[in-house]
DNA sequence: CACTCGCGGAGAAACGTATCTCCAAGGGCT
DNA sequence: AGCCCTTGGAGATACGTTTCTCCGCGAGTG
């Protein structure tokens, strides 16, 4: 009928200004109920193909855009993903600082869009404010320590949380993160089998899980071989501190004959200092470090790395975020872990799900005495190409 | 059928489970309306202090936290601003690729937190659905090209949008760039009075502002100085093709004795094409390019860069969008550049208002003469000062 | 013929907040 | 005494969706 002039009933449509079209307009434009027309538009109901089709296209004639907002509100849901990273310190971000960051930031990112999610880079020491204004259907934790408040209020108000680093103490929903613990004593045997027999570390001050675990290994294999451990700590988003502590390393009575190094810059910043007091690489001092970048493919000597693989840890964060929050009756806040799909769970036990994933280390000329000089099969790291 | 069901005038208190205590809530255990409650807590209405704090109190112990989507709804403002790099490709993502966007993107979501707002990072080659999901209160678009859809959608749908990189022909409401003539042609005068004669130039074939206005202030330079042009260009996303680009350059007949590359790695492509040919940095081949990265203060010749200053880029843009969202009533969503405060326009003219920024160029061994060597007057080119 | 059943679709209730309008009471002023 | 103004606060509505419920109707079916 020709119900265009009253079709809202009681709204008062003559106070309708030069809005973007809603989806009120659109069903009065084609003859429809609103319902309908969400139906179409989301391919919801039990709709002829006709009817549909005829709505789409009065929808795209008036240049039609859900609301993002009302949608959300609706829904429950808001296709936003929260990345934060809570160590290292006050500063804004170390972002990019360390590639790992960047590239784990840059696959999370493209995994979350693959599934139609959106992420929103947030600081763990922002006021309550942005937080507090943002629909977040779930967070990725970056490395959280112990107790973490953040994840805690997270956690009470009910939004999932998966954590890049296995958590302390917090109730994250699942976490991923490498095995450090394995990578340390691998590398600690390669360097060994290349013949070293005094192995020094180049570590951080900082408390996050990826110093401690590798801390650790390092002081278990050492106790282990029978080693006096030989290390040398400096606050690691310091880069001039990092040269200064490479330098002590080997200016120690006690000098390693081979060193790993757990930041990124130590490999040229070890290098730098084995200049100094002229030690060759690999001749007198083996280096492997942990890096992401492939300037190490380049330095003279190339230097042997460690990859954390952070692609790959952003993508699988992610996704089991993404799992996490779609496969939870979203209405129910309470344990959430409970209801996580159990494929994801560890092998027997309670508490959070987590899963370790491989590093991968790239064996260059720092780390292998000089064979014949020329390329006749070197040793093969353990398990990689 | 149920009549239990009205409790509290009309809404079905019985129906509320376990979810998260609302407004509602805490106004019944404060004994105070709705109203008082969202006055007291946004700090609004003409409340005593005493009711202020109190509602306060009460809606602390209930955990209260306001839904982000309904204030959205109601507002109109989400706090979420979008950034997008929009040229290089259909890969995700060149973020961090190239260091400059890395620092400019964590310089803009400091500066967006500063201020409250939080950032989405999206490709601009998304399918439609993660923006249309998404209530964005404006957009950071990186290097839009010539008639970006994109930016045209963005536009109809009254988003304001801030472009890093001077727009060709998009109704951007304001942008940012550097002054890339003014950067090139300083360049190449500083190349110049090092006693260049022939300078060369590395760059790209993508048609972004930045390559092509560098790439004009070169020959305009070379026009006006007259000389002949000698560059070389390539797909700058691909790492590879800039190593082979650079040693083109250099195997040329007319080789030139000084090149500026337009991008980040084309520093150690260039020293390392130079030391295959033979070719000393700086004495017989004089050396600048641009990047962010501070590894060219380490090379062997340290090599003299050009900075973009990225992070006050990433700045400006932002606070450039966020006076644009604030100061704009948002019901109108027409012609947003009208509206924009005037101070920020340029001169004279209508379209939008840019600001041109200044580089910063950091001179380094690779493009001066050894000083004891040639200190005294080489050769100048014909017509220059 | 009375009935069920599937189809196509309409109505209206939320979602949770911000805000506009309006009201009551008390006190100062002319 | 009548009036206005300020203070403190309540009611109701709108924001724009999604979705649950329900309804009419024509066609099979016993």
């Amino acid at each position: 009928m020709t119900a265009a002039a009253n079709q809202s009933g009681r709204r008062p449509t003559t106070s309708r200004r030069l809005e973007r079209a809603g989806i009120r307009d659109v069903a009065a434009a084609a003859g429809v109920s609103i319902t309908t027309v969400s139906d179409a538009l989301n391919g919801k109901g039990r709709l002829p193909d006709e009817t549909r089709s005829r709505v789409r296209e009065v929808a795209e004639r008036l240049g039609y855009r859900p609301s993002a907002a009302a949608r959300t509100l609706r829904t429950g849901r808001s296709g936003l993903i929260g990345l934060t990273v809570t160590t290292y310190g006050e500063e804004p971000f170390t972002f990019t600082e360390f590639a790992y960051f960047a590239e784990m930031a840059r696959a999370a990112t493209s995994a979350a869009l693959g599934r139609g999610y959106a992420l929103v880079v947030l600081p763990a020491s922002s006021r309550h404010d942005v937080w507090g204004n943002i629909a977040l259907d779930g967070t990725v934790v970056i490395d959280p320590p112990d107790q973490d408040p953040l994840v805690s209020e997270l956690y009470r108000s009910g939004v999932p949380v998966v954590s890049d680093g296995k958590p302390g103490n917090c109730p994250v929903t699942a976490w991923v993160d490498n095995d450090h613990e394995a990578a340390v004593l691998g590398i600690l045997d390669h360097l060994s089998e290349a013949g070293a027999r005094r192995i020094g570390l180049l570590t951080g001050t900082s408390t996050d899980t990826y110093t401690r675990l590798s801390t650790e290994a390092y002081l278990g294999w050492c106790a282990k071989v029978g080693q006096e451990p030989v290390y040398e700590a400096y606050p690691a988003h310091d880069p001039a501190a990092g040269a200064v502590a490479a330098d002590r390393l080997l200016a120690r009575p006690d000098r390693p004959d081979a060193v790993y190094g757990l930041f990124d810059p130590n490999g040229t910043d070890l290098l730098a200092a084995a200049r100094r007091y002229g030690l060759r690489v690999p001749d007198d001092l083996l280096l492997v470090c942990c890096s992401e970048s492939d300037v190490y493919a380049t330095t003279e000597p190339p230097i042997t790395t460690l990859s954390l693989k952070p692609r790959r840890i952003g993508t699988t964060v992610v996704n089991l975020l993404i799992d996490a929050i779609e496969g939870v009756d979203s209405g129910t806040g309470v344990d959430i872990a409970r209801l996580f799909p159990p494929r994801f769970r560890t092998a027997g036990t309670g508490p959070p799900p987590g899963t370790l994933m491989p590093t991968e280390l790239i064996v260059r000329a720092s780390s292998q005495r000089r064979s014949p000089r020329t390329t006749v099969s070197p040793p093969r790291p353990p398990g990689e190409v």
